[in-house]
Formats: C-alpha cells, structure tokens, sequence
DNA sequence: TGGATAATGCTGAGGAGTTTACTAACTCGG
DNA sequence: CCGAGTTAGTAAACTCCTCAGCATTATCCA
C-alpha cells in the first residue's frame, strides 16, 4: 500500500487534526496544554487552533475569574454542537431514537411503543414520527443531522436490506435506508441489532477494557455480535454471529425451557414467563433451577461454539434476560468449562435496552470522523451520502 | 487517540518512507516513476532516493545499452537481498525451514524427516540443523536474518508456548523461542500452523483476493485459521480457530470414516488409507463415496459454525487431503447449503505442504516492515527483539 | 555531425514549524 | 497600593523541505 508523498499543506492539515484530536474529549484547554498533547510548539498550535475557530470546529472561551497564579490563559473548545447524529433502534414492540452530539453526549432519548405485527409502512411512519418528536423538542431540522444509524434484527446486508429473515412481519421487503435517505442527505446505514449493542457495550458498557468481545442478545430470541481486534465485524454479507441458525446449536430453542417450565402462574404474560422463572430459582424452587440449567445448557453449545472459534476476552450476557444474569452466568460459566479450551471472563450488560439505539449513534458518530476527521479536515457541515 | 504533530523532519521520514513503498515490489524504476508513483517532485525524489542509497535501502543501476529516444534514465532497485527473514515449519513427521529476501522472494528451502515420536530436545535439534544447512548452503550468518517465525500444531499463547495441548509428544514443555533466541538477536515469534496456512493462502494461495477467509486444515487432525478484513485473527489467548475442540463439532472423528471403511487393502500404510478411499470414492466405488459422505457430514458441522460465526467470502479447503478436494468439495457444498445462510465460495488450496512456512516467512516480513518500515525508517539492519 | 528528446542538476521562491525574546495580564505579599 | 513573580500571547529570525523552472548533459537518429 502506497503511502501518497507528503507536501506543507498536507503537514498542516495533519497537524490541524491532531488539534482536533486534542481538543475533543477533553474540558475546554489552554493552547499550552494543546501543545502538549499534539506535539507541537505553542505558537505552531496557536495558530491552528485560530483557524479552526474561523472554520466553525472550535470555540474561544474567554478566561472568567480564575485563582491561578500568571496570565489567565484563554481556553478553546471543541464545538460538539456543531452537528449532531441519530441512533435509532427498530424493535419489534418499540421504536428508539436518540441524539447525540459529536462528543457522544445524549441529547434526547425517545421511544414510541409498535404494534408487533405492525407492517413495514406503519413501522417506518413510527420511525419518522419519533424522529419529528426528537428534532421539534430540540429546535433541530434534518440538515442539523450529519449520520444516522438503524439498528433492527437479522441480518443486514450492505445496502441495509434483511433479505435473508427477520421477525419483524414483512420486513424483508422494506428498505430502511432508501426511506430515511428522502428525508436526510446525511449518510444513513443499518445495522444488525447484536451488533450495534455489542459496540455500546464496549463504548460505555461493561466491556470498554476489551478488545475482543462476543455480546450475547439473550431473550426469547438469542442472537450475537462480535468485536475483534477493537472493531465491529460483519462479514462478507453482513451475517457475521448468526451461529444460532445452526441446528445443531440449540438457540432457537432454548427459552422454550422458560416457557414451559411447571409451575408459571397463568396470570403471566408471554413475556414474563421467563421473568417469573427466573426469580423462582433464585428463590430455590427445584423446578425453576431445572428449567434454567437446561436453557444454559442448550444456550452453552453455541457460545462454547464462538468461544472456541474466536477465543475472546470478554463474553457479555446482554439482552432481556441479562436483568437475571446472577441466575444465569455461574450454571453458563459451568457448561463452558466442559466444552473450552480457556475460558473467557463472563459479564452481564448493564445497558438496558437502549443499548442497540446507544450502539446505533457510535457507529454514526464512527462515520462523522471518518468522513470529516479521517485524514484531512473537511468543513463543519453535514456529509453527503 | 492522538495524532502526533508532524515536523518537518518528520515529514522528510514520511516520504522517505513513500519512496520505499514507491521502490518495493516493482521493477528498478527511475526517479521520474517513483515521483509520479510517490506523489513528490522529482527534485524531492532525487534527494530523497540518494539519502536512501546512502543509507542502503536502494542500490543505483547504471543505465545500460537502452534503445530508447533521449537521455537514458538511471535506476533505483529496493535492495531486498540487505536482509532476511526465516520461516520455519515444525511438524510431527518433518522440519521445513524456507529463507526468503525483504521482497519475498524464496532464496531456499530444505527440509528434514523427524521421527513422529521424537521428543523436543530432538525436534529442536532438528529445526537447528535445518537452520545451518540454510545458513551454510546460502553462506549466511544468523545476523543477516532479520526475523524467524515457526509455525507448530496447537493453539499457541502469547510467549509461543503451547501450553493447552499439542500432538508433538511432549512440546507442551517446549519453549522454542528461548531456543531460537540463543542463536538470533531479532525477534522470533511462534504461531498456529493452521493460521500460518491461511496467512499463505491469502499471499500466494487461492485466497488473494479475499479479505475474509476461513482456511480448513483438513488431514488426519482438522484445524482451521481466521483472516477478517485482511489480517489475522489469533483471538486473545492465541487458540481462535480452535472449534475443533467443541464435542458436538466431530472434528476428532470425522476422518475415522476414511480409516475405517470397508476395502482398504491391508498392505496401505496408516497415511494412505485416506488417500486411498479418496481414489476408490473417484472410481465410483459405493463403500468409498459412502465413507466420504459420512466424512464430509462431520466436517460440515464445525465449517458451518464457522461460516455462520464469520460469514467469510472464502473457505479454503487445504491441508494433506486437500489434493482430494474434487471428491470433497461438491458434497460439502450440499452439507453447507443445509446449514448456512449464505454459502461462501468453496476453494481447495493448491499450495501443498509448504503453506505452513509459507504463512511463517510472510508473517516474518510482517514483522519486518512493523518495525524497519512501519512509520519511520530504521537503518537497514536486523532490528532486535 | 547536428538536431531532437528526455533525464539530471541547480537555484530561487514559498510555506510551515521552531526558537527566542519581548510584552501583557494576573496573583500574591509586603 | 505597588512591585516581584508567574504565565499567556505575539512577533521576528531562522531552519528545513518542497516545488517550479531553466540550464546542462547524455543518448539516438537522420
């Protein structure tokens, strides 16, 4: 791979970047502390910072009354406001949106409840009902977004499709990304749902330390997302981590164990039927404990599977039963050790549900750098598709 | 992460460093090639190219009797012969030892019969007399190799033990790299011969186009290494590509089928029963096409939890029994379809029994360029360790 | 032998960062 | 209230690198 030669502009423009770089992430910081961190001598930063002041990407904050001893030193700060990107997480029984500025910092959170078997054409009018709701409460119009990132389950290929399946009723035939695309000019892509939680997990989750991670979905379906070497993998057709297809793996399944387990009152919903398990075990009930190592025990094959293949550091137990991770973690860590060779640390997700819709706006955050912040410094504006 | 400042020192390195990639792996080129190549002028290509003669990372090439129109052009060669590296493959019943240069280029490679039993002393013994007929017969010294990697059977840590298991009797106890770092002061690494393999196969092999490859090891034992998005996956303990591990996968057992099926005449030695039957199944013999059938159903369950972990763009079929991949193949691809969800391209190596060293001498130049070539240029000798 | 052609070599211009020195602003203590 | 001490901001001189353009050199061909 060719390295492209190297003129004065270029040096400038990489050391503009490395100011950016300095700057964000960090409390509003004196051209003396800059210096420090980008290498560069404080004259050199003094004056690429002022240009990126002109350029929209920094502001000056004038020195209030501060009691340090000297010249109270001017601070810059990286605009976070200058652009904002939507995470949006498409769930079977609820829509999530949430906006985050280009620090990552949430600015709103918004859900609306679907009806399960709502059409792909109702789906998406939540979707941009929500999106409405979240751009009115925050003064904002659809040029103010720079990305936005779809999270939903199956597979999704590279022009957002779920061709292959998917449990939300008739969704292989709808185009997520062409709908959105009439309403933002932004880039938009989609992204399968295990995935986008395992990247929050490991950007403000329980796995932050890891760079290879296997993030369990548990719930009444099972699914994964893999992060190797500190980046998302797909594959080649986007169907990375859906090892539960295999027969032989036991995740389709597995929560039957939970369904059926003697006992459940029938007051119960369908979707706490488990919940209710759940606790009677940890409560002791012989029947409960039974149903639950059975679940771990056909759940167990198919993580031993990715474990085995891709030996990660960190295997996080997220979805909707992580709540009931104490009951879960030591029979699966149990299983595990019958069929691994080393076994990797065990952790339960403490991001709730909105971790696909939080995984979701790092993956767009992902795509404001790397078209504006990748190499060379692009104006403070929205980045066409 | 922080992007350093850039100088302009640091910047002359760069494309100094430009220049490198400019001159590597291309014929001797002149300084107007390299400068439309490099993305410099050609004064700055001038200085740029004479500092790095003066260094010996490039030879000049006068001009020769050239029939060309108009003043004949002096030419620049990257001096791939100023170094090299050693890639050596430790198996049950061999050692492989292939030297190459800085381009890749194999200047040797020798091998030795090892007996199946012999314990590591005898092995390393072995690996360090291949070593000298290499030296010896190329009149080299071990200062002139500039990295050594060895490939062996097993999931191999961190420090290049293979602590969890290995069929070399008694390598478990082995440290090579203590060894090897007696006679050679630059860096020796250890690696899994299934991820050597499939590093080969993505340099020279079948699979130089793909970016996401599962390579099988497919022999008497069966094994499998990872490439994703163009590198190597060893996992975070060193044993990714290890499902063979996992009982419901019949990795263990599913070459049994070949050793055990009806009509292998008694006077075929253990290794050629497979051999055998793979022909017998060609000659439309039904026992033999039976025996392959049952092999091929074993097989298929760890590659498809392969596949649907990983959903690579290439499988690569290799190993000793890769010479029969046209009895293989089509009956895998049948398993596969049953399994997956989107079958990837089935290919049968064509690499043989080097593809070990192979991948060794490739990581090896890895190695080197990290740390001679990597983001600022060394002086062309043997980095340590 | 002279002209055409293409590469080399040289010189001056321009841009970017560094160093150094100087000025400005603020705190603290007498 | 003022001056010493400390730190930030600013300007000038300098170094280093690349680039553009022109003169020079080497070769081939008519």
């Amino acid at each position: 791979m060719a390295t492209t030669g190297t003129d004065l502009s270029r040096m400038r423009e990489m050391n503009q970047l490395s100011i950016v770089w300095a700057l964000r992430g960090n409390p509003p910081s004196t051209v003396t502390e800059l210096a420090g961190r980008a290498g560069l001598s404080r004259p050199a930063v003094d004056v690429l910072v002022q240009a990126l002041v002109a350029e929209g990407w920094a502001e000056v904050q004038e020195p209030g009354a501060g009691s340090v001893v000297g010249r109270p030193a001017r601070r810059y700060r990286f605009r976070a406001d200058a652009g904002h990107v939507l995470g949006i997480d498409v769930g079977v029984h609820k829509v999530l949106a949430v906006l985050s500025d280009l620090e990552g910092n949430l600015v709103r959170t918004l859900r609306r409840p679907v009806d399960p078997e709502a059409p792909p054409a109702e789906r998406l009018a939540e979707v941009d009902g929500v999106i409405d709701d979240v751009l009115r409460a925050t003064g904002m119009t659809p040029d103010d977004v720079w990305a936005v990132t779809v999270g939903v389950t199956g597979p999704v290929d590279a022009a957002g499709r779920t061709s292959l399946s998917t449990p939300l009723p008739g969704w292989t035939e709808a185009d997520p990304v062409a709908h959105l695309a009439a309403r933002f000019s932004c880039p938009v892509r989609v992204e399968n749902d295990c995935k986008l939680s395992a990247v929050a997990e490991r950007w403000k989750g329980v796995a932050q330390d890891a760079d290879d991670i296997v993030f369990l979905l548990a719930g009444l379906r099972t699914g994964a997302g893999l992060i190797l070497d500190g980046t998302l993998r797909r594959g080649h057709g986007g169907a990375a981590g859906e090892i539960g297809a295999l027969k032989a793996v036991r995740w389709l399944t597995a929560p039957d164990h939970l369904q059926t387990c003697p006992g459940i009152p029938d007051t119960a919903a369908p979707g706490e039927a488990a919940a209710w398990v759940f606790q009677a075990a940890r409560d002791g009930d012989r029947e409960a404990k039974g149903a639950v190592r059975r679940y771990t025990r056909d759940l167990a094959v198919g993580v031993a599977a990715l474990v085995l293949t891709l030996d990660p550091q960190v295997v996080v137990y997220g979805g909707g039963f992580s709540r009931s991770a104490d009951v879960v973690l030591e029979p699966l860590r149990r299983e595990l050790t019958k069929h691994c060779l080393r076994l990797p640390e065990l952790r339960a997700s403490t991001l709730g549900d909105e971790s696909v819709a939080l995984g979701a706006v790092r993956l767009a955050l992902d795509e404001v750098d790397d078209r504006l912040l990748g190499d060379r410094l692009s104006a403070p504006s929205a980045p066409r598709r």
